[in-house]
RNA sequence: GGAGGGGUGGCCGAGCGGUCAAAGGCAGGGGACUGUAAAUCCCCCGGGCUUACGCCCUGCGCAGGUUCGAAUCCUGCCCCCUCCA
């Protein structure tokens, strides 16, 4: 593909290319370029949010690129202060080694493993050491750091910046120089971040990276990025069921954004859908492609299925976990509490009395209603969980 | 080194001697409605026990004290933050 066609095809959903002649001109070079993306291990789960990045590091790999994908064990250890307005605390070693190794696993299910190269920041950071650190931190001046509009806002309310933090981008800048790369990629926040990589790189005598950023996925609260911390995610290895189910409950506005960041759909063609489609069918298809994508079109399909069964005609699902009671009667609450549905009697008194448990469909509202343990009782507890309930130990 | 501000439930945040298990918001749970686990509305929401009335435990940084009674006052300690140097 030509230099031209390339940058057209890697333009798609992007924020901001800077610059974008540069990377006109490297993609003219003809050799296939390093194209780097950093990755917090903080949490074991990549979810959909770094699915967006993930994506476009495959583009590249399409079009003959090698990708880097940087887990910054080391400095995670400090912790990006971006987008927080609170110093984080560090992680140990021992769980940011735990953390990253889960990643290795997810990685390829959108990326192609011979184009991709997994490294730990650690391993060049460590080499680096005091004097290193020092002589990075000369590359920098704090009138350059306050730039950053997290760093200036908490300068001027006269909240606290740890030096450390002022740390992080340099570092990040550092894994450019190290793997002299051509290409960052990051998230909307990164940008700052991303351009100290130009500057340094630049003092280290290489060329500068071209920074592309692309846009945030709103998490499943609606409101802020997702993210590990705010528990707001989906993560990209959860099972085809509970994928689809998340990706139901986005809210009809927020689950456009999904399609554009998360499908290969044009914007044009979702325009279409928004226009032409039930919300619910397009949710459906939604839920439907990135489940297909991570999972399977199989699994995609009995995702679709099952979630129809069980939230649109509202049946009871087949494969509900199947518990055993050694009783004849029970009572509704003793029921409930002894398959582990809820976790205490107050719970269960209240989850009943407003209406949440359903046996063989029927509603059961007195908590000392009493069940005789008969053949497979099919219990249900609110909207979300079911049980198959028989006798024996 | 000096001066000041603060530590409240999963989170944010009010309360500043009793009516405080502690306003309000968020998150969470349940229900109704529906087009979905969207939106909207209603209920619950520290924990345990109680088929009800209700009871017990833990609790407002930690440890003591004053008081019939303390998240609220006092003392000491720990931690965090700001300003001046």
């Amino acid at each position: 593909m030509s230099p031209e066609d390339q940058l057209k095809v890697l333009k798609e959903g992007t924020v901001e290319i800077i610059e974008e002649e540069d990377l006109l001109r490297k993609l003219k070079k003809g050799k296939p370029l390093k194209v780097k993306a950093g990755f917090d291990p903080t949490a074991p789960d990549l979810h959909l949010g770094h699915a967006v990045l993930l994506q476009k590091m495959k583009q590249f790999q399409d079009l003959g690129h090698e990708v880097y994908f940087v887990i910054g064990d080391f400095t995670a250890m400090i912790g990006d202060p971006t987008g927080r307005s609170e110093a984080r605390p560090p992680l140990t070693k021992e769980e940011v080694l735990r953390n990253a190794e889960t990643y290795k696993e997810q990685v390829f299910k959108v990326l192609a493993p011979e184009r991709t190269r997994i490294v730990f920041n650690s391993s060049w950071l460590e080499e680096l050491g005091t004097e290193g650190l020092i002589r990075l931190s000369a590359k920098y001046t704090v009138a350059r750091m306050l730039e950053r509009e997290d760093f200036s806002k908490r300068f001027r309310e006269g909240r606290p910046i740890h030096i450390h933090e002022f740390l992080y981008p340099l570092l990040q800048a550092y894994d450019s120089v190290a793997i002299e790369a051509d290409v960052e990629l990051g998230g909307t926040d990164q940008k700052f971040n991303l351009l100290i990589g130009r500057d340094i790189q630049r003092e280290f005598g290489q060329e500068p990276q071209v920074c592309i950023t692309l846009p945030l996925l709103v998490g499943l609260d609606g409101v802020r990025k997702m993210s590990k911390s705010y528990g707001n995610y989906i993560g990209i290895t959860e099972d085809p069921k509970t994928m689809f189910g998340k990706i139901m409950s986005v809210s009809d506005d927020l689950m456009w954004d999904y399609f554009l960041l998360l499908t290969d759909y044009t914007k044009e063609e979702i325009e279409n859908i928004k226009r032409e489609w039930h919300p619910m069918e397009a949710k459906k298809h939604l839920a439907y492609l990135i489940v297909k994508r991570f999972h399977s079109e199989k699994e995609a399909e009995s995702a679709r299925e099952w979630f129809e069964r069980t939230y649109s005609k509202r049946e009871f699902p087949e494969d509900a976990p199947l518990v055993f009671l050694d009783r004849e009667e029970v009572t509704a609450l003793d029921l409930i509490l002894s398959i582990g549905a809820v976790s205490s009697k107050n719970e269960g008194r209240r989850v009943i009395q407003g209406g949440g448990l359903r046996v063989n469909s029927e509603k059961i509202t007195d908590p000392y209603a009493k069940i005789n343990v008969e053949g497979e009782l099919k219990v249900q507890v609110g909207k979300k969980r079911f049980y198959r309930v028989r006798r024996g130990g």
